[in-house]
DNA sequence: CGATTTTTTGAACGTGCTCAATTACAGTGG
DNA sequence: CCACTGTAATTGAGCACGTTCAAAAAATCG
C-alpha cells in the first residue's frame, strides 16, 4: 500500500524498519476520489496530511478571472500537502486529476513522529523541500524557457520521479492529461501545446498518445529541454 | 542583530524567551559580503544555514545558455538557505543583489535545536514551508499573468514581507534593484521591464526610483496585481 | 572629468494567443 | 449496433505582447 511511499523516501534518505512501522502506524483512512475532484481547498482548515497511493493530482491555483497555474504534478508516492503539518492550511488547491487513492495522515500522528523519530522528521521536512526545489524548477521554465523546452522539461521531470516509484517501463509511462490540463501546467493555451506537441513528435523527442508518454531517445529529449536532474536530489543522503 | 529575523518569526508563529536565546546562541559567525557576490554556489556542501541580517539578495537558477531566472527575493530577516539543513546542497545560488550582513547558523546547531525545541523546529520547517509558498505564487506569475500584473504583484509582496520586518515608511521602501535584475525576477527582458515601469508609473499605481519604490494607492496596486496576500501566511498561528 | 553601467527610446520581428471552425473520439441510450 | 452527445484534439488566420537589435541619453563611479 505505501510501498510508492518508500520507494520514494528510500532513493533519497535511510528510513529503517522503525520508522516504516511509524508510518504505517500513522496512516488511517485510505479512500478513493474520482477524477476532477477538488481534494483540499484553499484556506479550509486542515487536522491531517494527505498521502497519494495510486493516480494523478496536482498543486493549481485559480485567479479570479479564471486563469490558472499547476504549481506541481503529484504521482504515487507523493504527499499532497505535507506542508499543511506546518502550514495548517494550504494557498492553493488540491486537485485528483485521475481517479486517486489516498490515505490520510492526522497532524496529531505527525507531531508524534516529530518527537519520536527525529530522523524520520528530517525525511519529512526534505520532503517538503524537494517540492519547493520542484517548485523553483519550474518557476525557471515558466520564467526562462520556451514553450517546447518547458514542455520537454516535464516530460523529462515525470520519467525521473516515475521511474522511482517503478511506472516507468521500456521509455514508456503513463500520464493520464488532457492537452487543456499540460497547458495549465506549461502556462501556455491548449492550442499551442497541441503545436508544440506535434513539433515534438515531428522530431522524435516524445510521443504523447492514449494517456501515454514515451521517449524514444531519452538523451536527445533532455538536450531539449536543458534537463539537469539534480534538483531532483537523487543521490541518497547518510543518515 | 537578528531583531528583524525575530519580528518575522513572530509575525507568524510564538516564540518564547528561551527559543529566542536557542537562536541567539545557534548563531555564530556574521560578515559582510559585497553587493553582487555570490553567496552560496549550486552543488555546494553545506554545513550550515545562513541568515540574513542586512540587504537584499536572491536565489537564482541559471541555464547553460546565459538565461537566469530569480526564484525568490531575500530580505533582512530572511534564512537565505534554511533549506539546506535537510538539502545539504543546493540546486540554486544565492547572491548578494546589494552590500549584505549575513550570520551563519551551523548544521549541527540547527539539529539541536530539533532535539531540544520542538516548537521552534516546526516554526522552521514552518519557514521553509513558507517560501515554497512563494515560489508557487511566483510561478503563476510567471505562468499566468501579464508583464505589469506580475510587477504590480511583486511590489505588492515586498511591500508586506519588508514591512513585517519595519522597512516601510510611507508608502515607500528602499529596493536596490536595477532594471535588468528585476527582469531577471519577472521573466521579461530590461527593456521590457522599462516599458512596464513607465506604464505602471503613467497611471499613478507605483513609483520606482532611487532603489524606492512608493505606492501611492495601496488598493490600486493591489487590484492591478490581482493581489491576495494568503500565500504569506500573516496571520499568527497558536502554538 | 572620463569610463562604465543603467535607463530610455525606436522599429522590426516572432512566439504564442485569440477566435473560430472542423475532426476525432468516448460514452450513453435507444 | 448505431445515432446522439459532449469532450478533446486538430487546423487556420489574424493579432498582440513582449523580444531583439541598435542607438542615444542619463546616471553612477572612479
Amino acid at each position: 500500500m505505501i510501498e510508492r511511499h518508500l520507494m520514494k523516501l528510500r532513493a533519497r534518505n535511510d528510513v529503517d524498519a522503525r520508522e516504516e512501522a511509524a508510518i504505517r502506524d500513522a496512516l488511517d483512512d485510505v479512500r478513493v476520489v474520482e477524477a476532477d475532484t477538488v481534494v483540499i481547498r484553499p484556506g479550509q482548515d486542515l487536522d491531517h496530511s494527505t498521502l497519494l497511493l495510486d493516480g494523478l493530482a496536482c498543486r493549481r491555483k485559480d485567479l479570479r478571472d479564471g486563469r490558472r497555474q499547476v504549481t506541481e504534478l503529484h504521482v504515487a508516492g507523493d504527499f499532497l500537502d505535507l506542508h499543511s503539518f506546518t502550514l495548517k492550511r494550504l494557498d492553493h488547491e488540491v486537485v485528483a486529476l485521475t481517479r486517486c487513492r489516498i490515505a490520510t495522515m492526522p497532524h496529531r500522528a505527525l507531531l508524534e513522529i516529530t518527537e519520536r523519530h527525529p530522523h524520520l522528521a528530517r525525511v519529512y521536512w526534505f520532503g517538503t523541500n524537494l517540492d519547493a526545489a520542484v517548485h523553483r524548477e519550474w518557476a525557471v521554465s515558466l520564467g526562462a524557457r520556451s514553450a517546447k523546452e518547458r514542455m520537454a522539461h516535464l516530460f523529462c521531470e515525470l520519467e525521473i520521479r516515475l521511474g522511482l516509484v517503478g511506472l516507468v517501463q521500456d521509455n514508456s509511462y503513463p500520464l493520464d492529461l488532457t492537452q487543456g490540463e499540460l497547458a495549465e501546467c506549461l502556462g501556455i493555451t491548449p492550442v499551442h501545446v497541441n503545436r508544440t506537441l506535434m513539433d515534438l513528435r515531428s522530431q522524435a523527442l516524445v510521443e504523447f498518445r492514449d494517456q501515454r508518454v514515451t521517449i524514444p531517445d531519452r538523451a536527445a529529449l533532455c538536450r531539449a529541454a536543458d534537463f539537469d536532474p539534480s534538483y531532483l536530489y537523487l543521490e541518497k543522503r547518510p543518515r
